[in-house]
DNA sequence: CTAACATATGATCATCTGTTCATATGTTAT
DNA sequence: ATAACATATGAACAGATGATCATATGTTAG
């Protein structure tokens, strides 16, 4: 592979510094799985999925008509928010009810509106 | 338009509690503008950045030579979080330095680590 | 079993994204 | 003014993403 470290003739911040900032990181794996958590809540559809679930679970058929999108594009986000863990399902006949997953969505989508609000 | 409408032949939840959920969604706008914030979050490049960041300002050119990125993909990435206003900068001469813009970030990113750390 | 409904899934396609490369801009020292 | 360094930016291209369409799977009623 090639070659990409770029170093400033001279350091602009204390050896020890880097050093530590090297240490303190996270694995680079999770790193890689917190941006693709973020990633999950990067997509307007999925945002409001989750906001709809805020008030109680609902059927992929009702979470269709509700945010007017088709039942096909809304089963598609569904399963990417299942696979990120934030949302989950029951079925009951015909129907399949998601809900939240845990109260860490809550929080998470709290933080990015108090940033956006502020 | 194509009618996208789909309604479930018989609604599943209460009709009072779906209009319910629809009075308490934010505006459209807003929830487009946390799914564009959250999409900055999810790049693990942007993401490195960001912890760097958590434990001091940092010149580009610095930051560049920790994560072994090209300081152009670098500056790129810089100017997306500092249009997210996640990040500021101060220019030193030749150098500019990097730092956090609130702690709405670690607070973002630290309800992230605990969801993948569960 | 069959029809009808609810949901899931695979393929396709247009669009978006992140990196690279080349180059421009800004700053300092000589 | 000029050279050298630090950063920014625009074009281009490969890879990822999200909606649609067609269809498959699962479930219940008759």
């Amino acid at each position: 592979m090639n070659e990409k470290v770029e170093r400033c003739l001279e350091q602009h911040v204390h050896p020890e510094l880097l050093a530590h900032v090297k240490l303190d990181m996270p694995d680079v794996e999770d790193l890689y799985d917190l941006a693709e958590l973020f990633k999950v809540f990067g997509d307007s559809t999925r945002i409001r999925i989750l906001y709809v679930l805020f008030e109680s679970e609902m059927c992929v058929c009702d979470i269709a008509a509700l945010l007017n999108v088709s039942q096909s594009a809304i089963s598609h986000q569904l399963r990417v928010l299942k696979q990120a863990r934030l949302v989950r399902n029951r079925r009951d006949g015909k129907t399949v009810y998601y809900f939240l997953a845990d109260d860490h969505v809550r929080a998470i989508i709290g933080q990015g509106m108090d940033h956006i609000k502020e």
